[in-house]
RNA sequence: GUGAGUGUAGCUCAGUUGGUUAGAGCACUGGUCUGUGGAUCCAGGGGUCGUGGGUUCAAAUCCCAUCACUCACCCCA
């Protein structure tokens, strides 16, 4: 049998997997978009696949995602070298700078959702194809866009009903303190390359902050050996003033954080405020979500300088999380009639009603003549609220309601049917 | 890419020291029940025992290979 792509998942409301029913993921979008409409965000959508370039540049060419080749690419016909996108921030840059949204009010702040792709191997909470909320606040580089963008993202979880959440606060600098950095990490490091894990050897080259949060012990035990000064010491006087301004507005917002100074975000091009926010008990892929701010980007995809900062929402890490706490798992609306049709010229009825009472009524009909007994299982096993019978019994457009719960029922006229259920739904604990 | 674990029905699993035609529960379809459901009882459909090879009179069971899945490492969402 043909079966799906590994590390990809199929979302319906009967899944067993909680982090994969449909409500439960709709739950999660409603719920972060409600917190960013009433922000004044805005929505958009951007394409899931771009030309390669826009999201090599959009990842940086040091990042995993370039050099481990986790990056989807194709060529389409014209000889154009796509990918599926790793993460959406580019995208939505690329889009920004492409329709001219720098004469629009600033910051403009945008967010998305939908799949992200990367060619990694999966596991519990890592997916070939999974699904991000993306918000970017586009155009201002005021450290108060920062700190209102943490304190967005972290509303949303709670409006989701998490509560073991742990918000991790860093800094990377600004280009110029990172190049300063570096260079002392290389210098402190080079004269023991041999003894560092392979990955980190290439870092040291490419990328030495990353040698930092090496999981290694080897690495780490090098690290605190040589003392290693955090790249705090090394913030310019901007930077610096920037980060406690993130952190004073933090404050003032109640949004509880930790300063950790390993946040290095995975993606090049990020400056000044990183962040992570991790969930307690999920085990090894326990972050749900983080941002930074990209002041490059844009300048890196050929458009002008426009500062940026902004976060992604892992969706699936969510609903484990939620999961986890034992949050309530929203179920799909519940039926509220199923029409059975009693005999041949019942079914033709069925369907008359159905499309009279919908859409202010959920009514799903019986496709098959069945006994009654064979149809009122039929519609307990719906879950229907009420069953409603036609046949002999009825016509002359009647219909016979029949409450599941209560196994009260009454025939009434087509035309009463909403009103009558309306009525009974307004006094439930009548019967 | 690296390591470990697991593969029997849609799901959860049983299957003895190798032994007839591979089983149960749940789910599904129908009957019990000709216009009154959730229960009971009965019946039915559904399996190339992951795949290929080997050992054997005989393999779901033993051996080898392979594939798939899961978890973990790395990194992250």
């Amino acid at each position: 049998m043909l079966r799906s792509v590994p590390g990809t998942n199929d979302f319906f409301g009967k899944s067993k997997e909680y982090a994969f029913r449909e409500p439960v993921f709709r739950h999660i979008v409603e719920s972060a978009q409600r917190v960013l409409s009433a922000s004044g965000a805005q929505t958009i959508h951007t394409p899931i696949f771009e030309y390669a370039e826009v999201l090599q540049k959009g990842v940086g060419t040091t990042s995993d995602i370039v050099v481990k080749k986790e990056m989807y690419t194709f060529e389409d016909r014209g000889g154009r070298i796509l990918g599926l996108r790793p993460e959406p921030t580019a995208s939505i840059v690329r889009s920004y700078n492409e329709h001219g949204m720098k004469v629009w009010p600033q910051p403009v702040r945008l967010f998305t959702w939908g799949p992200i792709f990367r060619a990694e191997r999966h596991q519990k909470g890592r997916y070939k194809q999974f699904h991000q909320v993306d918000y970017e606040a586009l155009g201002s580089s005021d450290p108060l866009v920062d700190a209102e963008t943490i304190a967005l993202m972290v509303q949303i979880y709670r409006e989701l009903g998490l509560k073991h959440l742990e918000v991790k606060l860093g800094t990377v600098g600004d280009p110029e303190d990172r190049l300063r950095y570096n260079a002392y990490l290389r210098e402190l490091f080079r004269p023991h390359a041999q003894e560092l894990s392979e990955d980190s050897r290439t870092r040291l080259e490419s990328n030495p902050m990353r040698i930092l949060d090496s999981k290694s012990a080897a690495d780490q035990q090098i690290a605190s050996g040589l003392g290693v000064r955090p790249m705090l010491e090394f913030l310019g006087e901007e930077a610096r003033a920037f980060h406690q301004a993130v952190v004073r507005y933090l404050e003032a917002l109640e949004v509880g954080f930790s300063i950790d100074p390993s946040i290095v975000r995975g993606l090049d091009y990020y400056v000044r405020t990183a962040w992570e926010v991790h969930h307690a008990n999920i085990g090894a892929k326990s972050a749900l979500g983080g941002g930074g701010r990209y002041d490059g980007l844009s300048e890196m995809l050929g458009g002008s300088r426009v500062p940026g900062v902004g976060f992604g929402i892992g969706i699936e890490r969510v609903a484990i999380a939620m999961e986890e706490e034992g949050v309530e798992a929203p179920t799909s609306p519940s039926l509220d009639l199923y029409l059975a049709p009693l005999d041949e010229a019942a079914k033709v009825e069925a369907l008359q009603l159905a499309q009279k009472l919908r859409p202010q009524l959920q009514v799903e009909i019986g496709y098959s003549v069945k006994k009654v007994g064979k149809a009122l299982e039929d519609a307990t096993k719906k879950g229907a609220r009420y069953a409603g019978l036609l046949g002999q019994g009825e016509r002359m457009n009647r219909v016979t309601l029949k409450n599941l719960a209560s196994g009260k029922q009454t025939q009434v006229a087509w035309n009463d049917v909403a009103r009558w259920l309306g009525e009974q739904a307004e006094q439930p604990f009548a019967d």
